[in-house]
DNA sequence: ACCTGAACACCGTTCAAGT
DNA sequence: ACCTGAACACCGTTCAAGT
C-alpha cells in the first residue's frame, strides 16, 4: 500500500443518513447537537435518555435514528473526521515523509482523543461489522499505514514498526489525552515526539 | 528522590481493615475473590450488586465494607501489588539503572493493565484524597521517579523526560494492554521498547 | 457489630399506540 | 413515515429492621 491510495469515498457518506422530511431531519440535527454538548461535557458514555431529552426529543426517536451509541458518535464526529481525512492526503503530498506521519498522528490523537471514554470506543468498534465507527476508525489506519509506509521507505522510521503498533501507541496517547480537559495538543505532541525520538540518552 | 528511599510501609497496611469478627471476615474475604474474579472476567465496573450476588452475600454488606468502587480494587490488587512494590525495591539495589526501569515499568504496566477499565480507575484516583487506590497510585509514582532519577542521574535517560511523561506512557500503554485479554506481557514489552528506543531510524 | 431485604432514583431498550 | 409515553429489566446506593 502506497501515499497515493488514501481516497476521500465514503466519508461524506454519512450525510445520506440523515432523513427528508423536515421534522424528522429537525429532530436528527437537533440530537447531534445536543450529543456533541454531551459527549464534551461528560463522555460518550453520558446518559442517552439525557442526550434525547435536552434535544428536546423522545428517547425512542433517537433510537429511531441511531440504534446503537456508537452510529451517534460516528456522525457526531463525522464532519470534523472528514477534515481529518482531508488534512491527511494533503500531507502526503506537501509535506516531508516524518514531518506527515507526525502531523497525520497529532491530528488522529486529537481526533481519538475528543469526547471522554471515546478512545475505548474506537477500539471496541475497531473490528465491529457493519459499525459505523468502525468504518470511520478502518480509514485512520489505512492512512496510516500509508503514510508509515511512506516513512519507512524513505528510511526515517526504523522497518520493524508494523502499523498496528504506531496505532497502539497513538491510541494509548489519545487515551491519556482523553482523560483530562485541561491537557491540550502540546502534551499530546510531547508524548509523541518522546515515542517517536525515544526516551534513551544518545551518546553525542 | 533517590532510589533509597523506596520503603514498604503502608503496603500491607490494608491488612487491618480485614474484620476481627469470624462471621464478618468470611464474607470479607469471599467478596474479594468474587470481585478478582468478576474484574478479570467483565472489567472493574461490572456490576457491584452481581459481585455480592456471587460472593452468596447482601449488597448492603458489600457496601459496609466497601464503601467505594475504588477500595474494593485497591484491595483486590493490594497482595499483587506488595509484590510488585517489593520487586521495585530489589531492582534499584541489583539491576543496572536502565534495566531495573524497564524492569519496572513492565511491571507496572501489567498490574495497572490487569481488569479491564483498571487504568481508567487509577488514573482517576490518582489525585483524590482519602482515595485507598489513590495511595497505591502513588507509589508506585514514587518508584517511578526514584527509578528514572536513578536512570538519568546514569545518563542513561534524556534529562528533560519527567515523571508524570513517563508515566503517562505507561498508563497509555497499559490501557491498550488492558483492552484485550489476548494482549501479553510479551506486547507491552514491546510497546515500551518502540517507546524507549524510539521509532526514528538510526543512521549506522 | 454485623447482616439483610426493600426502597428509591436512574438508565438502556423495546413496543404498542398515536398523527 | 415519524413520533411518543409507557413498560421492562437492570443497576448503584441508602436505610430501617433484624440478630
Amino acid at each position: 500500500m502506497t501515499a497515493t491510495e488514501i481516497t476521500d469515498t465514503e466519508i461524506t457518506d454519512w450525510e445520506s443518513r440523515r432523513p427528508k422530511r423536515a421534522d424528522a431531519r429537525r429532530n436528527y440535527d437537533a440530537v447531534v447537537e445536543a450529543a456533541r454538548a454531551a459527549f464534551a461535557r461528560d463522555g460518550v458514555d453520558t446518559s442517552i435518555d439525557e442526550i434525547a431529552r435536552s434535544a428536546g426529543v423522545g428517547n425512542a426517536t433517537l433510537y429511531r435514528h441511531f440504534p446503537t451509541r456508537d452510529e451517534l458518535i460516528a456522525v457526531a464526529l463525522a464532519e470534523n473526521m472528514a477534515a481529518v481525512h482531508k488534512r491527511g492526503a494533503e500531507l502526503a503530498e506537501t509535506e516531508e515523509p516524518l514531518v506527515a506521519l507526525r502531523e497525520w498522528l497529532l491530528a488522529t490523537i486529537a481526533q481519538i482523543g475528543t469526547y471522554g471514554g471515546l478512545p475505548d470506543s474506537v477500539l471496541d468498534a475497531a473490528g465491529r461489522e457493519g459499525s459505523l465507527l468502525g468504518v470511520t476508525c478502518t480509514h485512520m489506519q489505512e492512512t496510516t499505514q500509508a503514510l508509515l509506509a511512506r516513512a519507512q521507505e524513505a528510511g526515517e522510521i526504523r522497518a520493524d514498526v508494523r502499523m498496528d503498533e504506531l496505532f497502539d501507541l497513538a491510541a494509548g496517547i489519545a487515551w491519556v489525552i482523553s482523560r483530562d480537559s485541561a491537557a491540550d495538543t502540546t502534551r499530546a505532541g510531547r508524548l509523541l515526539d518522546l515515542a517517536l525520538v525515544g526516551l534513551i540518552a544518545r551518546q553525542t
